[in-house]
DNA sequence: CTAGGATCCTGTCAGC
DNA sequence: TGCTGACAGGATCCTA
């Protein structure tokens, strides 16, 4: 689930939280969550320093001071959840980010601290429903070598992007604009959500097939993708805070901040006209059909 | 090249 | 209440 705005959301929590933290100890409770091609993982990740959280695209990188780094992706609905003298969660939003830990959810359990001192204690819990979502630890040096991010298109915010973005994606002349923009290796962090809003945003229908897009549309849809994500991340993605509202009750941030996902049924901000919801490429799709008309230019 | 389906999993919701 | 099928904020692999 977590796309861009809201790994960068993770992002910039965890680093408040945990750089400088040690890693004391690591739970795997699902095996398959955690992986090391090679052996002795444990004692590789334990006593490590914490130095950095960065991130790329979708993929949350925690570097270590001993020349490795946990790269984690969340997919569709991992969460990370810090719980020391505060509690912080980010991520896919779910009951878990408020409930006691571990639940049935959790995957990992990272315990830090400082050896000399008892009292910074604190667990990073890393849950997940569906354990699509991963963690590998590989060496720092070989981070850009994993193939999703050795491929992976340029962030979606500066304007020389916008070049790489429609070089990439005039690749995929006969593909419908929607996969093409899911498609990390042609632009990174668009996910279900963002594609649905920057297209409604552009104006563009999700089926029209990228050769009848012109430079200038393109560069829209490239815009509009950066616009919407930077303004979620000044929102406050997903997290804890944007999950329980001020009166303790549920909150979504997607009711507030979303144009069209999940909005099927109701009026588009713009003009008015019902929100459909359609299946493209084998995702929910949500559309305002006067908006956003299909190309009439029909092979 | 492209679409479409299956796959990895669990949970929830609509409909009967 | 219980069952069933569809679906889900991702990515990859396979087939046609």
């Amino acid at each position: 689930m977590p796309e861009l705005p809201e790994v960068e959301t993770v992002r910039r929590g965890l680093e408040k939280l945990i750089v400088g933290q040690q890693i004391l100890s690591v739970k795997i409770l699902n095996e398959k969550s955690l992986s090391f091609a090679g052996s002795g993982l444990a004692k590789k990740v334990e006593g490590a320093k914490i130095i950095a959280v960065r991130r790329r695209g979708k993929v949350l990188i925690i570097d270590l001071d001993n020349d490795f780094s946990l790269v984690i992706h969340l997919k569709m609905t991992g969460q990370l959840v810090f719980q020391g003298s505060e509690r912080w969660g980010g991520g896919h939003p779910t009951d878990s980010f408020v409930g006691t830990l571990p639940d049935k959810s959790t995957r990992i359990i990272f315990e830090l601290g400082k050896k000399s001192s008892e009292k910074s204690f604190a667990r990073l819990f890393f849950n997940d429903q569906r354990k699509f979502g991963w963690i590998k630890l590989v060496l720092t040096a070989t981070v850009n070598e994993l193939p999703l991010i050795a491929k992976m298109g340029p962030e979606p915010w500066t304007e020389e992007a916008t070049e790489k973005f429609i070089k990439n994606i005039r690749h995929r002349a006969n593909s419908m604009i929607k996969p093409a923009i899911l498609d990390q290796s042609i632009i990174a962090g668009i996910g279900n959500i963002y594609a649905d809003e920057s297209l409604w945003s552009a104006k563009v229908h999700p089926e029209t097939r990228v050769k009848n897009l012109t430079d200038k549309q393109l560069a829209a849809i490239y815009r509009a993708a950066g616009e919407i994500m930077q303004k979620s991340i000044d929102f406050g993605g997903s997290t804890i805070q944007t999950y329980v509202k001020a009166d303790g009750t549920k909150g979504s941030y997607l009711e507030k901040f979303a144009k069209v996902f999940g909005k099927d049924g109701q009026p588009c901000p713009r003009c008015g006209t019902i929100i459909q919801k359609l299946r493209v490429a084998g995702r929910g799709t949500h559309i305002c059909p006067k908006c956003q008309k299909p190309s009439r230019i029909v092979e």
